[in-house]
RNA sequence: GGUCGGAUGGCCGAGAGGCGAGGCAAGGGACUGCAAAUCCCUCUACACGGGUUCAAAUCCCGUUCCGACCUCCA
């Protein structure tokens, strides 16, 4: 733990990766997203030097369901309007998630763990926590973690245990059998709860936040992970806390690598409901955009800086995304990857996916580069932008009153009608069709 | 108050002590019936004050401002 650079490894070439989230009680943003490509970056660059990648990823279906401070579930709250079961809301969001990572071309993880069906595995990771005095029953009869009991508390986020007030803008209200205001909670007592509610030796209620990811990690990536993946508010109290429990119960240094992505902004502000700037994937597609655009602007960004997400910069990325989709193929059909020093380097050097795109962009303008060439250089790089860079142009057969108009416009043009070559012209623009004048006449592409 | 990041042209953003990243927008030109697309050209910056150095956007010190986290969050 140096809160520095460090080389990923991984044992006899296989690399264990973990990345938190999502919460499922309402859409991913684009935020969200982008943290979840981060792994997907990650991992796809570790594939590319040839090491094997477990990622596991969980899906937080329970215990962890309040947005703001009122401490109301969501889901139950859905649940309470809706009169529709609460699990299969989650189960409707879950399914959501996964929709828009194949749309952002987010390989599948290893293994999506629910929450609500690692029940066991959080129960005994709670009770070696209270066997060797890192956790106690609060005289609420809820199960806190003792934040004392583990010395280098604070290491990961910088965060110091004497300089950690209690905090001043408010308190759990069922936080109240704390011994000390650091220590979290393990396991919650359902109290008035009625659903999402498990048996446990302390009595029925749900498991606290912290805990899922220790026990999945430690169970399913053989409690080692090398690589860590999350958001940057994630690395406090979430991971702190996790480190402090999954070390106390494998007695080791659990995770090697933390990596934590930066914030996104929308328009200059972060993303959030009260800004109402929250933008969704459906939102990119609803305009007309392809979802690997928005993939594609991310790209521009380095993964720890914080980023302003514009309309005006997934336009463009949109843009530039088919001119190298005509490119590719116009340079043939070859599959063929061809390495470059530049772009593999820029992948492995903490994730440099901007000089990447860069290398990229001059290879595009270099005169002296075959065509042959570029589409491998295009190619190898895709492994890892995975930007469909290799996808034809739209081919969708066209309907027969486009191509009436498109005869008509092609007529109107040889008897310099020119009125109503733009007339129709701006027909066939609002049917989606794309029309360019070269000197063999006319020619179209779907937009 | 504690901890950690930032400040670069109209905008977004890379920057490795030493040949002005790149993109978007804008303007001009080529091409075009006119457009679109494409190509060419143009404009141009390092928050402020010191210091180190032959040489600083880059390193050091100080100042100002902005942001993040400090028990909700990707």
């Amino acid at each position: 733990m140096t809160r520095k650079l460090q080389a990923i490894q991984g044992q006899d070439g296989v690399v264990t990766m973990y990345c938190c989230g999502p919460t499922v009680y309402r859409d991913a943003h684009v935020g969200n997203l982008r943290t979840f490509l981060l792994a997907d970056l990650l991992s796809r660059t570790l594939q590319m030097v040839g090491l094997e990648v477990r990622l596991v990823q969980n899906i937080t279906d329970v215990g962890h369901m309040a947005e703001d401070f009122s401490d109301v579930d969501k889901i139950l709250a859905e649940s309470e309007k809706t009169k529709v079961d609460p699990f299969e809301i989650a189960r409707s969001y879950e399914s959501k998630f996964h929709q828009d990572l194949a749309l952002l071309n987010i390989k599948a993880a290893d293994s999506y763990p629910r929450a609500s069906e690692k029940m066991n595995q959080m129960i005994s990771a709670i009770e070696q926590l209270i066997a060797t005095d890192h956790a106690y029953v609060g005289t609420d009869g809820s199960v806190y973690f003792d934040a004392t009991s583990f010395p280098s508390y604070g290491a990961l986020s910088g965060n110091r245990l004497d300089a950690l007030k209690p905090g001043h803008r408010y308190e759990y209200s069922d936080d109240g059998g704390k011994k000390f205001h650091a220590d979290w909670a393990l396991w919650k007592l359902a109290g008035t709860r009625t659903q999402m509610i498990w048996d446990s030796p302390w009595g029925a209620g749900y498991p606290g936040w912290h805990i899922e990811c220790s026990a999945m990690s430690i169970e399913l990536l053989d409690s080692h992970v090398d690589l860590h993946v999350g958001g940057i508010d994630l690395r406090f109290p979430h991971h702190e806390n996790e480190r402090a429990q999954s070390n106390s119960i494998t007695g080791n240094e659990t995770v090697t690598t933390w990596v934590h992505g930066e914030h996104l902004l929308f328009e200059g502000r972060k993303m959030s409901k009260s800004a109402e700037n929250v933008v969704l994937l459906h939102d990119v597609v609803e305009r007309g955009l392809d979802p690997l655009a928005l993939r594609f602007t991310l790209l521009e960004n380095r993964y720890r800086s914080q980023m302003d997400l514009s309309w005006a910069s997934i336009e463009a990325a949109h843009v530039t995304l088919k001119r190298w989709r005509q490119l590719l193929a116009e340079c043939g059909t070859d599959l063929e990857c061809k390495f470059d020093s530049e772009i593999s380097s820029a992948f492995t050097s903490d994730l440099d996916t901007p000089r990447a795109m860069q290398r990229l962009r001059a290879i595009e303008k270099d005169p002296t580069i075959g065509a042959l060439d570029k589409r491998g250089f295009f190619l190898f790089a895709d492994q890892v932008l995975g930007l469909d860079l290799n996808r034809l142009p739209e081919s969708r057969e066209l309907p027969s009153e486009c191509k009436e108009l498109l005869l008509r416009r092609q007529k109107a043009r040889s008897e310099k009608n020119w009125a109503e070559s733009d007339a129709l012209r701006k027909e066939l623009d609002d049917l989606g069709i794309e029309i360019s004048d070269g000197v063999d006449g006319q020619s179209w592409q779907w937009k």
